[in-house]
DNA sequence: ATGACGGTAGCATACCGA
């Protein structure tokens, strides 16, 4: 089974793109962020063209995530429980792949930092933890499954100065502080593994590049997406890793794809 | 400190992003 995330940075921009990825790499489960795009502008029909069914949970112009395999597709919640969010951040399915039902969770976690306009509005700050402390409380109820549990997405959190090219540029970054450090930190506690970290303890694993200042051609870039896996997807990992093709490729997003295969 | 760059809405420029 194989499975990727990626934030596409609009999917109606990244059709060509994604979907030459797609065709070479056929992932059986997709998980995307940012299509910033609704129910009516989703392409629907061309990625069903591309043997992808399409589960999203939409909005207009910012945010908005889905669910692509070419299995079925099961959703289970659209939306955290209990926190009321006027943002498409979060869509939780089941996709059974072969004997295996996996419960996976695309995710696309609030960025936090204040406009540029307004340096001391701290409201997207606050949002951002009070949206990772409803996370937590739903990641918690799933750490109760036994099926394989996958949780993946766009984090906008670095975990470790190995995670990003210039860790002193960031320290007061919302992406980089110790708030937010902590509470994906205890996602571990909880029994969740980091799939990149499990099969690479050392590389940096970048998955964004800047699109300003030559970012990618000079490796300035961070790890902020991820899949996290519970005890019983992570006994099944085989691999995990960054694959750069999109990002190099033709009309990138300025993410690019983590993946992963469960045996 | 700002803008670079790219996307969206919508038609000039503002907002968002990491």
């Amino acid at each position: 089974m194989k499975i990727a995330t990626y934030n596409v940075n609009s999917i109606n921009a990244r059709l060509e793109n994604l979907t030459a990825w797609a065709a070479a790499e056929k992932p059986d489960i997709l998980l995307l962020q940012e299509i910033k795009s609704d129910f009516n502008s989703f392409p629907f029909f061309e990625l069903q063209a591309a043997a992808y069914n399409a589960e999203i949970l939409g909005q207009k112009s910012y945010n908005g995530v889905a669910v692509l395999s070419r299995h079925k597709i099961k959703v289970v919640q659209t939306g955290l429980p209990g926190f009321a969010d006027e943002n498409a951040r979060y869509l939780e399915a089941d996709v059974r792949v072969g004997e295996t039902e996996y419960r996976v969770a695309s995710i696309y976690l609030p960025n936090g930092n204040p406009p540029y306009n307004k340096p001391d509005d701290d409201s997207k700050w606050i949002y951002k933890l009070e949206w990772m402390d409803a996370f937590y409380r739903r990641a918690a109820e799933l750490a109760e499954e036994r099926r394989p549990v996958i949780l993946g997405g766009d984090f906008n959190v670095i975990l470790t100065d190995h995670d990003v090219y210039n860790p002193e540029e960031f320290r007061n970054n919302a992406l980089f502080k110790p708030e937010v450090i902590r509470r994906l930190q205890a996602f571990s506690y909880l029994g969740y593994y980091d799939a990149f970290r499990l099969q690479h303890p050392r590389e940096n694993g970048y998955t964004f590049w800047d699109y300003t200042g030559a970012a990618l051609q000079n490796d300035m870039g961070m790890r902020i997406d991820y899949l996290w896996l519970n005890a019983s997807a992570a006994d099944r990992l085989e691999s995990c890793t960054v694959d750069k093709t999109p990002r190099l490729g033709n009309k990138p997003s300025d993410h690019t794809v983590l993946k992963a295969v469960l045996k």
